[in-house]
DNA sequence: TACTTTCTACTAAAGTGTTCGTAGGTTGTA
DNA sequence: TACAACCTACGAACACTTTAGTAGAAAGTA
């Protein structure tokens, strides 16, 4: 019946990278942003940190089941201390949301970084230090000379 | 165990309140791609543009099951024109764009509108027209005033 | 030592998405 | 008319996600 389902981004290489990355679940999200900004932290502190920000809360095995099934995928790296288990993101900030974007832009936007950065930039107040930034970040990837400003 | 779910089935009533636009899935963001561009088609005509563009095509009953599933959710509206069925896009392309580029701003970015930009800047090489788009949506801002509050 | 707290592993169930297959109806054509 | 081609509805398998419960070990406390 059903076959064997392909859900790959990548277009499986092989060969050496250890980390083929697939999109992350939102829970795992949740999970490695924490672990970004905090480092390390047990299951006891993932929890409350995602409790934070989240209405009907998640109870203790629930996080712990994720950070199970995220050691298992790769995604994440524990380190038995003594009884409890301390746990520190496997892969990192910068790829993970690089690739994330990049598969919006191609889902979404067939490519279009423009069209995508249009709507990010349409999509919130934006301060004016983030324009200044921006257009730093657009002027050194620039291949034009500098208009005027 | 329940999931909080916002919005259920409402089988018999159909189109009834606003859609509280949920994230499209994958394949259902492929279909409505196609009907945005096309305007109208039948499921014979999305099967192909999906095909052309994916290595293990899917045979004509995916396609459909997908279309009723949408239909079901209000994702697409449908067209009965003699036997054969003519889907158009019941969700504007704009709108869709607009909730999956902020559900990345959110649940990766925190919000961070210049992090999501430059992730997306540098993603992907752009050309000058489009570093020049961005500049000029780039300038609008900064000259708007944030208005009274 | 006995009780309580806390932790992990294992299990499980409901939900969602993807993918087809089969049955049965309609339509055009030899 | 009979058959082939095409279409829709329905059902079903199966993987993946989300969520939590139970059991049992370890550690702290009265």
């Amino acid at each position: 019946m059903a076959k064997k389902a392909a859900n790959k981004s990548t277009p499986a290489a092989s060969a050496a990278s250890p980390t083929p990355t697939p999109r992350p679940t939102d829970a795992e999200l949740a999970i490695l942003r924490v672990l970004w900004a905090k480092g390390a932290a047990t299951v006891r502190e993932i929890l409350d940190a995602i409790n934070e920000d989240r209405t009907p809360p998640l109870v203790y095995t629930t996080v712990l089941t994720f950070l199970q099934i995220m050691t298992d995928k790769g995604l994440v790296l524990r380190d038995s201390q003594g009884k409890t288990h301390v746990y520190r993101a496997a892969v990192a900030a910068e790829k993970t949301q690089r690739h994330l974007v990049k598969d919006v832009l191609e889902r979404v936007f067939s490519g279009s970084v423009s069209q995508l950065v249009m709507h990010a930039l349409g999509s919130r107040k934006i301060s004016a230090d983030e324009v200044r930034e921006i257009k730093a970040m657009l002027n050194e990837i620039d291949h034009t000379p500098p208009s005027s400003k």
